[in-house]
DNA sequence: GGGCTGTCATAATGGATGCTTATGGCCAAG
DNA sequence: CTTGGCCATAAGCATCCATTATGACAGCCC
């Protein structure tokens, strides 16, 4: 029988990666350097493979530390939720509002264990247009909203920023002049940047595609049409860009969680809360 | 900062539960007896609630212990899945064909990581009717194939038993006579179990609606048509039945997985199988 | 009713695990 | 060339944890 990894490797792993740093992610845990410093050699002999470049400036992942990271990240919220969530029964009702890259990534998974774990709760995930997305929240209908910044209808509780990736279709040139670009067509914050990010590189492009669904903006980039800028976890297996240099950089897109002031300290909208920030 | 769980005691509490006795689950983990006892002890302190309900014929879970479950069944498949999958850069092609109320479950998140961890394979996953699916087996489309056993397209290497459950749309009364009942339309063979399973309790009942695919049954459930059989990973939130005497009591499926005979020793179908087998 | 056999819980011991302190090497910036 | 960040290593020591050795309790069979 194989052996397990154990969680509390896991933390210390990802907390290196996070701070960049074995020192700093000792001082955050709670312990010394040469401790987290063991932790992680224990986890790579766990694996098998290094999972950092050290170096006198800090440490970065390796190719195998970067597989494990998104392991490692779910692990540990699942074992976070599993732990707060376990045994309290919550009842009432919350109506959560997503930017639609958001809806298709895990988050729904993780609202749909929720759900499921507290029987007399119902949950209502929507993701619908900025506007649209305000109104269900001024008449309550939706509690709380995880959406980019400016896009939020009331003041962010919390923020996080999140990089952008480019999706390359096959058979599709990353160094094509003009570049084919596939967008989203309603007002989306991130199509300006994107197209920003473009000119700042003083790299042609044409719109080869529009679509206002996600699902679109995947399937025209799967046929071939162009490239788009997606979250990462939208990536389809075939559509990551290898080529750094090809393509120009993509800036981070900053979402933030708006809550409605009349849920203050309801229980359940506590938990969606923080199920979102534990898995964003 | 919240504690971590620990894997370890995660696989002694699923082990247990699994077992339905603390000793037999030690013997199967190759400790002793008083150090499962105290591993789920302390597993039990960590959440916070009593899990396993000892008695001297053996143990089960409590209704906390049920809801921590799956967790932490994910966990230990993902930690499973991350120690065997990490640094291992796999290629080539695996087609995968599923029964589709498992390609609705969490199969597919775990095949779509598997697929973004080894960038230079690819998997094509598809869920047809049991004729074509022996088609694609036969032609090489697919390697693998999990469905019940007795429709596989070739002998099973492991089977699985798993449950069904009854699935009770808002509004139904699930003691009606006659039970509105909604189906699969297809050549399903646990549509014809659960017409046994009611004529065998002398229940009468109708036919309230019939889809030939998951999304119309589930569908039709929720716009509360009638009662279905389906696999309790598929159950929506609300569609769960209370009432376990109101319903006849539901047979297991068994289920098979068949790997075509061409791909013995591929790496890249090996870990798609030990995947599934982890995950199912 | 008295073993017998299964279950789980508890207590005490000894060894392994893992954190700490203390040190050294390395590189870059001042 | 020194200083201050980083990481790795070594040795001591506390803690943790599995083991052995019990005890309590329930069912089964003679």
């Amino acid at each position: 029988m194989a052996k397990d990894l154990e969680i509390a490797l896991l933390r210390s792993f990802v907390t290196a990666v996070r701070a960049g740093s074995i020192s700093r992610a000792a001082t955050a845990l709670g312990h010394t350097q040469p401790a987290l410093s063991q932790q992680v050699r224990k986890l790579e002999s766990a694996v098998g493979h290094p999972l950092l470049h050290r170096s006198p400036s800090g440490v970065l992942p390796t190719r195998a530390g970067e597989e494990l990271l998104p392991y490692a990240e779910r692990i540990l919220s699942l074992s976070a939720q599993a732990l707060t969530e376990t045994g309290r029964a919550l009842t009432g009702h919350c109506g959560v509002g997503l930017l639609e890259d958001l809806a298709a990534s895990q988050l729904s998974q993780v609202l749909a264990d929720l759900a499921r774990l507290h029987p007399g709760a119902t949950l209502e995930v929507l993701s619908v247009a900025d506007v649209a997305m305000r109104e269900a929240y001024d008449t309550g209908r939706v509690h709380l909203v995880l959406n980019e910044v400016p896009a939020l209808p009331g003041p962010p509780r919390w923020t996080v920023r999140r990089p952008l990736v480019w999706a390359v279709g096959t058979g599709v040139d990353p160094a094509a002049q003009p570049l084919p670009v596939v967008l989203f067509s309603n007002p989306c914050f991130w199509r300006t940047s994107v197209l920003e990010a473009m000119d700042r590189a003083d790299r042609p492009w044409r719109v080869a595609f529009e679509s206002n669904s996600l699902v679109g903006v995947l399937a025209a980039v799967r046929a071939g049409l162009g490239v788009a800028a997606l979250m990462p976890a939208n990536l389809e297996p075939g559509m990551a860009c290898h080529d750094a240099d090809a393509l120009p950089v993509l800036p981070d897109v900053e979402l933030g969680l708006a809550r409605h002031p009349r849920t203050e300290g309801d229980p359940l909208t506590d938990a969606v809360e923080s199920a979102l920030r534990r898995t964003i």
